[in-house]
DNA sequence: CGACGTTGCGTTTTT
DNA sequence: CGCAACGTCG
């Protein structure tokens, strides 16, 4: 931990340069390997410094080597260094490469996090200076909303028309542009029917008297704590004397200003990104940040790192011709030394389900091996698609035809609702003036609190000034809740007075809390134990395993990995600090599967094999963001297609569809714009089988790419036939061996499995992990008919079915 | 309180 | 069309 508090440390800050120049005569084998863009990157340590990162051009690596040059040359030491990513998982492989770079374990890198975690370190150290005591809460979107919806209705307005989920866009909105309520301009004013900023400065008040903090405030705290406080800010500023930023096109004005503050000193900032690949203009990032630039820190150094070591030389190609579309650009033009391969293959489908179902076959074939060709293994591949909602027809697809596949998005586990609950009662324990928490559990499970109980409490607690667990304990002692509602909140009451005395080791700054005589508290009972108990004893346990839905099972499977994840950590207290800013999961599942995810979610990921579907105006370029934001919006979508391109290493297949069911309504498609703007000659138009018998129809829609699939469908005929022979697919074959694949259940996964045929029988009663129960009604081949009780009739195989017994004997567990 | 019907809506998502 | 969120009824 760094001593920051101690003035001694600042003092050993400088460092001899002497000692400087001993360790840089040392080898550096961080550089190995580095081209000489790369190498200007790292060697570039003092000034402002904007790294332009192509896709795939070797960012982290010259942004770890960097890290390692401050350090190994004792020009930083670990804790003078400010490293700041997005995620966290793109903190975790930058902590681990610098580590790997030299030789050690990264350690002693406190600075190195997401904006947030940063932001929570800086302010419980000077929560006062904002109005908060360091243990405040951080509130996930769940909370704000529920608080937001509170203030609405007490403000006497129409929660449906003004619905809270809006509200919370528009202060996100403020927020991220640093504008506290006084700040708001004239212009937005108008917002949420002229009531946003009073609700706005409401919310705020409201915040700081629940000692809480939603996502934005982390930065937006730190921001007006520096602005307030000279001094503070000024031992910062010396203290972070090498600062990294990473996505440096995805920073919001929030987030550029309290760089700013903190670079304004050393002036040693090291920007990294891509204009090209700015996608998330729709929630607060400012492409302006990165084109600004070097007007904002004058003197710059610009590196441009352009040699791409991911794709094939038509990929890029085919990239940069869609990207060059836009205006005001950077420029960046990507190279690679090597091969041209295969080029980008276009294929037009009558309708969605064809699409899908011809990218099915087509994986398949990969799969098989085609031509003599090594099995090429599902984890090469992805689907990438705009919108999640167009996965549901390659989920179809797939379980139909028994691939294996996994979606990367969705409700993430710390979002999942079993999941929030379990970690609200925690909340409580831990801390018992939590309110949102407290609102959260008081009735679930259902304890006969409804409405009128819960208003009682309320009242109780305002009327006394105290939390809401105190007030239910006065409702309680009072008997102002009576019957059974009354016995159940005694038992919830007592309950968590009990768990609490159970607690660990006490929290540094404890909240005001008399709830707890500490009755000579029972120690010796881990934390995991504790939640278990917790769990358990609060019914919790026993709801989900009532519980006769689909989703039963892999709830209580959740709160069991909740409890075990508790096991990394030294208490609850610590877990919950964790959580709040840690809502990714990635759950590494060693089954060869192919990826089915959205276009944002890939961006800084590849695949040997992409397939882009859905690429038809009005869907891809997305209608909404056209209408919405015009030219910037299209803009945003172009890149979203070069991001889409260019994480495919050698193959990339883009597809469209004529006809697609838009909301139930059938709809005639146009082809991509973007289509359009592919360089034709780095293009290979595929034939789609079957289009003969629709081509009429085809043409109703006909594009001038459709025009060139229908004038050359002899000639590309012969071409696809010899498609896998091509050096592309050579070398997406030859990359399996690298990516150490053979696993020996990926054939089978790929073939029928004969067992799976034999199990079931018309009349069977099922269990699917997606569809829930259903009941067998046909059998053709490894493929069964079911009549799920709740998803209707599917057509799945075999294998993902298990026999389900009859009602009633399904083991919770 | 829970079961059902009705209504309205319908990108992208991290912390 | 499919779903989630809300409202009404028993």
């Amino acid at each position: 931990m760094t001593q920051f508090d101690d003035s001694d440390a600042f003092e050993a800050a400088a460092t001899s340069s002497l000692a400087a120049r001993a360790m840089a005569a040392r080898p550096q084998p961080y550089m190995d390997g580095l081209n000489p863009a790369q190498i200007a990157a790292v060697n570039q340590l003092d000034g402002p410094v904007l790294m332009l990162a192509g896709a795939g051009t070797g960012k982290t690596r010259a942004l770890t080597a960097r890290i390692a040059h401050l350090m190994a040359t004792g020009t930083a030491r670990p804790n003078e260094i400010l490293a700041v990513t997005f995620t966290n998982k793109a903190a975790r492989e930058m902590k681990t490469r610098v580590g790997a770079l030299l030789g050690q374990p990264a350690e002693g890198m406190p600075w190195l996090g997401t904006f947030h975690a940063i932001c929570v370190k800086l302010l419980r150290r000077h929560a006062e200076l904002a109005g908060l005591k360091s243990n405040f809460t951080i509130l996930d979107t769940d909370d704000q909303t529920r608080l937001m919806k509170q203030l609405i209705v007490a403000e006497g307005i129409d929660d449906k028309r003004w619905p809270a989920r809006a509200l919370g866009a528009i202060i996100d909105g403020w927020k991220n542009r640093a504008l506290t309520p006084d700040k708001v301009p004239s212009a937005d004013h108008g917002a949420f029917n002229h009531q946003g900023v009073k609700l706005y400065a409401q919310y705020q008040r409201r915040l700081l008297e629940l000692n809480a903090c939603d996502f934005g405030d982390l930065l937006l705290h730190v921001i007006q704590i520096f602005q307030n406080n000279e001094d503070l800010l000024g031992q910062y500023q010396r203290w972070f004397r090498y600062i990294l930023v990473d996505e440096y096109q995805d920073t919001n004005v929030a987030q550029y200003l309290w760089l700013r503050l903190l670079a304004a000193g050393h002036r040693n900032i090291c920007c990294v990104g891509d204009d090209d690949q700015s996608i998330y203009g729709w929630r607060g990032a400012e492409v302006g940040n990165i084109l600004r630039f070097e007007k904002d820190f004058e003197g710059a150094h610009v590196v441009r790192l352009e040699q791409n070591y991911r794709s094939t030389g038509h990929i890029l190609a085919a990239a940069s011709g869609v990207i060059a579309g836009n205006k005001g650009r950077l420029g960046k033009t990507l190279w690679t030394d090597g091969e041209d391969g295969e080029k980008v293959r276009l294929i037009g489908h009558w309708d969605g389900d064809e699409e899908a179902r011809w990218i099915g076959e087509e994986i398949e074939a990969m799969g098989r091996g085609t031509r003599g060709m090594a099995p090429i293994n599902p984890n090469s591949i992805a689907i990438l698609v705009r919108a999640s909602h167009q996965m549901r027809a390659f989920e179809d697809r797939f379980l139909t035809i028994g691939l294996p596949y996994r979606v990367i998005g969705g409700p993430r586990f710390y979002e999942r609702m079993e999941i929030r609950d379990a970690m609200a009662y925690f909340r409580v324990v831990v801390s018992p003036d939590d309110d949102l928490a407290f609102e959260r559990i008081v009735n679930t499970p259902k304890r006969g609190l409804g409405d009128k109980a819960q208003q009682t409490i309320q009242k109780m607690a305002r009327s006394n000034g105290v939390s809401l667990l105190e007030g239910a304990r006065l409702c309680v002692e009072t008997q102002a809740i009576g019957g059974k509602g009354g016995r159940e909140l005694r038992t919830l009451v007592e309950g968590l007075a009990r768990w609490r005395a159970q607690l660990g080791a006490p929290r540094a700054v404890r909240p005001v809390d008399d709830l707890i005589e500490e009755e000579g508290a029972p120690k010796g009972v881990s934390h995991v134990e504790l939640a278990e108990i917790i769990l358990d004893e609060s019914g919790y346990t026993a709801h989900w395993q009532n519980d006769k839905t689909p989703e039963g099972p892999g709830r209580l499977e959740n709160l069991k990995e909740l409890v075990k994840a508790l096991e990394n950590f030294e208490n609850l207290q610590g877990f919950l600090e964790h959580v709040s800013l840690i809502m990714d999961n990635e759950q590494d599942d060693q089954e060869p599967k192919v990826t089915l995810m959205t276009l944002h979610a890939a961006k800084g990921l590849e695949f040997p094999a992409v397939f882009l579907p859905g690429w038809e105006d009005g869907l891809f370029p997305s209608q909404r963001s056209m209408d919405e934001s015009g030219q910037t919006g299209l803009e945003e979508e172009r890149r979203l297609a070069y991001v889409g391109i260019t994480r495919a290493e050698e193959v990339c297949t883009i597809s469209f569809a004529g006809n697609r069911r838009v909301y139930g309504q059938w709809q005639s498609q146009m082809p991509s714009r973007f289509i359009d703007e592919l360089p034709e000659d780095r293009v290979e138009v595929l034939t789609p089988p079957g289009l003969y018998g629709h081509q009429s129809s085809m043409s109703a829609t006909a594009s001038p790419v459709e025009r060139e699939m229908a004038g050359s469908n002899l000639h590309e005929k012969a071409a696809s036939a010899d498609v896998y022979n091509s050096p592309g697919w050579r070398r997406l074959q030859s990359r399996q061996g690298q990516y150490g694949t053979r696993q020996p259940s990926e054939a089978k996964a790929m073939t029928i499995d004969a067992e799976a045929i034999s199990v079931f029988s018309v009349g069977d009663r099922v269990f699917h992990q997606k569809f829930g129960y259903g009941v067998v009604n046909s059998v053709e081949g490894d493929k069964l008919g079911i009549a799920f009780d709740k998803a209707g009739s599917k057509h799945v195989v075999g294998r993902f079915l298990v026999a389900a017994g009859q009602e009633g004997d399904d083991v919770p567990f």
